[in-house]
DNA sequence: AGAAAAATGGAGTGTCAACTCCAAAACTGG
DNA sequence: CCAGTTTTGGAGTTGACACTCCATTTTTCT
């Protein structure tokens, strides 16, 4: 529904099927080729279900992009709470590549993917990525902060930009990796960056 | 038509109009929201005359990654050839900002929206992009190659590595910029991946 | 000029995809 | 246990889209 109404834990649970099958079809074909009727079958979910929860396809792809934003919010907090060494920045480097290598390099960043798909089509889904990705940006720069009150980076770096810039790196990387089949240019778009890092320290 | 048939003068400027209608299209709205009918009206063409060229859609999207294949490295060869300095690889950056900016940030970068879109639905296309990248990327590793043979890099450096990294850089920087609408993260990116290089300067 | 080849016009055609609708089943709260 | 609400089933409906077909005009080549 387009608007709250109770959900029932069953409900819910429907809910999120639909939500699941339609974030990973359309992290493969992307949200144009990925059909209602395809969700369906791989949520085992009928018609009605789907319209009862969503009011339409676009409504869905708000909410994939909202659980993406989670996951993959999730992972970065993971890797990036309590940065205090180059050691954890290697530990984050090392825990996206894995990411990448267990797909099989396959669907690229579920943000970057939804973003280049939606950035020109919908201005509603754009506006929302742009906010998930500021907030990926500001886990990094808040890392980046904490590494510097360790006194592992100098204190006059610009952690606005080395964040944005790491976010690019990250981005770029990914994308090239999923056209190319390895991780590769992950690791060395990452490694690179991090190299950098290394040349700010104290 | 799918095999060479013999092309007028008038049939190829035909086949230019439908390829850069096409090209312009897809860029903004990506490959599977782009219409037959949608192409046909920007390119003033008859549906006859599309299919006279073309054997279906797919033919022509190897068209689209071919001309945007072109156009790209076209650029890039602009920036990139005889690169000698910084000062010259400040000039490259500036080319595309400004190339950026010029448009609005609408569409990011013609390869990148391509190989997000196709990547996973079609293994001819993905091939194809990967082949333009490592293009694209041959042209970076030839300038940084350059800039040791001048003196300006330290001639210890991995050009290969430094090349995929700046690559990564640019594309990360022009999706994050087509999402934000400001050409603010190319530039932060472009320029955090020069600051490095200049920490390998001799 | 005149035959062959290329280019064009535009009305179909079949399929598929998003969305609707009505009724029935399952669940909830008092 | 009963009334109201939520959840589910599945057969339509409507429009759109990729592609076809055949006739006609234009161009090429000798």
């Amino acid at each position: 529904m387009v608007k709250e109404a109770r959900l029932t834990a069953k409900g819910l649970a429907t809910r999120q099927r639909i939500v699941d099958a339609a974030s990973e079809l359309m992290l493969e074909r992307g949200v144009a080729r990925t059909t209602i009727e395809d969700i369906q079958d791989a949520a085992k979910v009928s018609a009605s279900q789907l319209y009862h929860y969503f009011a339409d396809k676009n409504d869905l792809v708000l909410a994939v992009i909202d659980r993406q934003t989670d996951l993959v919010l999730g992972v970065q907090h993971q890797g990036l709470d309590r940065l205090d060494s180059f050691e954890a920045l290697v530990a984050w480097r090392d825990l996206i590549v894995g990411m990448l290598r267990g797909l099989g390099c396959v669907g690229g960043c579920p943000l970057g993917s939804l973003a280049s798909d939606l950035a020109e089509t919908d201005p509603v889904a754009r506006a929302r990525l742009a906010n998930s990705f500021a907030q990926w940006e500001g886990l990094l720069r808040s890392g980046l902060a904490a590494m510097c009150a360790r006194g592992e980076l100098r204190a006059d770096i610009d952690a606005d930009d080395l964040a944005l810039a790491m976010l690019a790196s990250v981005q770029g990387g990914l994308l090239l990796s999923q056209v190319r089949r390895t991780t590769k240019p992950l690791e060395v778009a990452v490694d690179t960056a991090i190299a950098h890092l290394r040349t700010l320290s104290v």
